[in-house]
RNA sequence: GUGGUUGUAGCUCAGUUGGUUAGAGCGUCGGCUUGUGGUGCCGAAGGUCGCGGGUUCGAGACCCGUCAGCCACCCCA
């Protein structure tokens, strides 16, 4: 049996997130809500299980399938996993369903791979993410790149590069796989070890991050050469359309990602401000097929998912979305130990202010400490001589006026008052 | 999964060529005569030095293993 200590903490690659730094959480996750509700999304919820089949039709190369999900056999024999990703639950939910299309839905949810972890990269980690199932029209790609590169806007982020690229039809990517190959092939002392993946899925080399493959990545030929008709007007509508909404977007011809169901439309989004390899907080694309491999109707698709705790060590590069300073309004001060202070708490909290109070008869100066310390904006003190009088006394925390005294009925709406008036 | 690096109180870190009861700052709690916070002064609690083994008369310091964080590869958000 393990040790207590070993035991008793989040597993491996996985975090807790604790008050204060979780209210940025809330923060994040309402604008996201918010933003997308405008754009005419929905919340879709899907379990956090699903049968491992789902996963598995993304992709047989996917490394995020193949090596790196939590999958288990359930009491009943079925063979789950825990989410690896946010697109296969939802397209599954639409082949389930047959909701109306376009069928537009944004979702929160936790994906869980069992990687190597670091800083920005976890082994349960949290992404926002939207997708547009049903439709292939290239507004709906400048639509959801919108969605996303506004919300970094909101957000406050400014160092964010949006990389495009396309990644062709089937055909077209048949086509290039073949030359590819061809080209990886005649690199085979370069490639070394590496050629065996090279052979297994010739694009996933396009994007590696090794520095004395430069070269070699650089000559490379480039998908884009190899686009058909079709898919070099549909990425060509992409680009204008983003240019129409003034939105900067960089072509990157070895953009390929790493999921199999990508066809079309591929992006990523990159903060500037992170330089460790974990720079990408945002990425999508298009994934034409997926449905009908899952047996569906044809349903042209596109989506995208940013994690949460990669956005929020952008922003703390960028200095940007600080925690915010706390909520409460009043903090009550029990001074004699009369009964009234849970009442006048809870009329305060129904009336919609935010208050709080110490416990355990501590003393006035500890009270007024705990108060300071609360950031609260006012202390409310029950004293025995303003009780008998029928007042209150309050006090203001954060600035140098004079102590006032308040009736005691009166009190909730004098607060919410002064409150409304100036919320500071 | 591969390679590298780090690991001392809740947090940030000291800890001299291995040598007695392991320190500081911040934070927490308490006190400075019990009705007024943020500053000040005093005090307290809090550490199996990540864990296990080894070397040694003696290990927080050295060696091996292991776990965890971090970095690179890989992959991706």
């Amino acid at each position: 049996m393990p040790a207590d200590r070993d035991v008793m903490r989040a597993p491996k690659g996985m975090l807790d997130v604790l008050p204060p730094e979780s209210a940025r959480w809330i923060d994040v996750i309402t604008r996201f809500a918010s933003r997308a509700e405008r754009f005419g999304y929905g919340l879709l919820l899907t379990p956090i299980v699903d049968h491992y089949e789902v996963f598995a039709r993304v992709g047989a190369t996917t490394d995020v399938v193949r090596k790196q999900m939590y999958d288990f056999v359930d009491r009943g024999g079925r063979r789950l996993a825990l989410r690896p990703e946010g697109t296969a639950p939802v397209v599954r939910a639409y082949v389930q369903h047959r909701p109306p299309t376009p069928w537009k839905v944004w979702y929160l949810a936790p994906n869980f791979r069992a990687e190597q972890p670091q800083a920005g990269r976890y082994r349960q980690h949290w992404q926002l993410g939207a997708e547009v199932i049903g439709i292939d029209d290239p507004d709906v790609d400048v639509e959801i790149i919108e969605l996303l590169w506004g919300f970094y806007g909101e957000l406050g982020l400014s160092d964010v590069r949006l990389l495009v690229n396309s990644m062709g039809d089937a055909e077209t990517r048949g086509r290039y796989r073949e030359v590819l190959l061809a080209y990886w092939r005649a690199h085979e002392t370069l490639l070394g070890a590496e050629m065996e993946r090279a052979e297994a899925n010739p694009l996933r080399i396009l994007d590696s991050k090794r520095s004395d493959w430069l070269d070699m990545l650089e000559r490379a030929p480039q998908l884009g050469e190899y686009l058909s008709d079709a898919s070099a007007a549909h990425f060509e509508r992409v680009q204008e359309g983003l240019q129409a909404l003034g939105i900067a977007f960089e072509i990157a011809p070895r953009l390929v990602r790493g999921f199999d169901y990508y066809t079309s439309t591929v992006f990523e989004l990159a903060s500037g401000a992170l330089d460790a390899a974990q720079n990408a907080i945002g990425g999508g694309g298009r994934y034409d097929r997926l449905a009908q491999e899952m047996g569906g109707p044809a349903a042209p698709s596109i989506g995208f998912g940013s994690g949460i705790e990669r956005l929020l060590l952008a922003c703390d590069a960028e200095g940007v979305l600080p925690v915010p300073a706390t909520q409460l309004d009043a903090f009550v001060i029990d001074l004699v130990g009369v009964a009234d202070t849970a009442r006048l708490l809870a009329e305060l909290r129904e009336s919609g202010l935010a208050a709080d109070r110490a416990y355990g008869g501590r003393s006035t100066k500890k009270q007024f400490a705990a108060a300071g310390r609360s950031g609260a904006r006012w202390a409310v003190i029950i004293g025995a001589d303003e009780a008998k009088r029928g007042v209150v006394a309050v006090k203001f925390l954060r600035s140098e006026q004079p102590q006032c005294e308040v009736r005691r009925e009166e009190i909730a709406a004098w607060l919410r008052t002064r409150k409304d008036e100036a919320p500071t």
